[in-house]
DNA sequence: TGTACATCAGTGAACGCGCGTTCACTGATGTAC
DNA sequence: TGTACATCAGTGAACGCGCGTTCACTGATGTAC
């Protein structure tokens, strides 16, 4: 921040700008960020940047990218030291996604917000992408096989369901929509944890008997 | 559009202008849009909204709320042609939901995106908002009291849940997350039917009995 | 019905701003011999 | 170990742009008498 470049060349710049636009965005949102002001906090001048990515957008496709990594990265740990049954380890995936969201929210919008740059024009950045619904698709096939949950639905739609719930509820709490728990991200991972458990037993009064 | 204004006084800019910014933000998204492209559609200088908002944002603000008026609109007039079950009439609330969002999504990214005009800041804009959270409470509420949703969470998480998975899906969709779904609208409601259902008599498998 | 006048809803010029991108350039680096 | 030279990673000026907001203004409207 402080420290002046003294150097011509940089000689970490790529790295550097990605950090410093991840802490840009932080600041001024999704949009608001601008190119010339990533090159100034990294300490060098506006038309440096050209040099490692080709537009605003690749550079915001880069961060993304790296989002996608850094998720994939955080799920993997979760299960290295948790190798529990199928549904804990969905469930670990879940938890893993919400925190995520909450925590590295500027990231999570660049990720998946109205923002998130065309993953057809990004190439990487849609196999980065692939990476974690792969890991998310096969936790839920797994459980399903196991008659964990509920094998009358395909795949695909039990998966949406699971990332729709968590996606969702995320969303909401980014855009302090739900304003009793803005403040305390204790009281938002409590709801988490209720809002999965009534998707997985499901909304409906339990006294009902199926025919 | 075409039309040549040819009187000093518009008459009607203040409605125009709501128009014309909704349109714009159609096109350029909830970002993008400015005012002086607004007033240019109303055919008017780029000063003259201040004589109607005292601010872009305030512009905005009152887009949402346009927006939020509208919903209530039509879920009144879905429970109008329908006073079934108390289930079936919260039914009709999701449906409408998620039709909103899908069917007015410029509007809907206003009303409850990271755009959304802070609701503090525009009371009328909150009163609007709040005629929509207390028709979904009350459906809520009394599925519950009929025992046809589970009691044994607080209406709020339960509210919470519901509204949860409908805008999970709605911003999936809308943020082209769910690729496989973008292209056609019924598909996109056949989902959302089996999310709902899903999420209803939940993801576990049923074969478990409850102790 | 006519008129004076306050008020309202527009105009257009101006302010100050910062943006994304391109370009010809230059200083630093590293490689071949 | 030294040096020529290609390549790389920066610079800074410039282009062309449109923005949000303010201001003094003016044309139109409507109201009181």
């Amino acid at each position: 921040m402080a420290k002046k470049r003294e150097r011509y060349h940089h000689g970490n710049l790529r790295p550097a700008l990605l950090k410093a636009a991840l802490a840009l965005i932080e600041k001024r949102g999704a949009d608001g960020w601008t190119l010339r002001e990533v090159a100034r906090r990294a300490g060098v001048s506006h038309a440096a940047p050209y040099r490692h990515f080709k537009s605003k957008e690749a550079l915001l496709a880069a961060v993304a990218e790296d989002g996608f990594r850094a998720l994939v990265e955080r799920i993997d740990a979760a299960h290295a030291t948790n190798t529990g049954t199928p549904l804990e380890r969905l469930e670990v995936e879940g938890k893993v996604l919400l925190e995520f969201a909450l925590e590295e929210s500027p990231r999570y919008r660049i990720m998946f917000g109205p923002h998130a740059p065309p993953r057809a024009e990004f190439p990487s950045l849609a196999a980065a992408a692939e990476e974690v619904f792969r890991r998310l698709a096969a936790a839920v096939e797994i459980c399903q096989r196991e008659g964990v949950l509920r094998a009358d639905v395909s795949p695909v739609l039990a998966s949406i369901t699971f990332w729709t719930s968590i996606h969702g509820l995320a969303d909401l709490l980014l855009n302090h929509q739900l304003a009793a728990f803005d403040k305390d991200p204790a009281q938002a991972a409590a709801v988490g944890r209720t809002v999965a458990r009534l998707v997985y037993e499901g909304l409906a009064a339990p006294a009902r008997v199926l025919p």
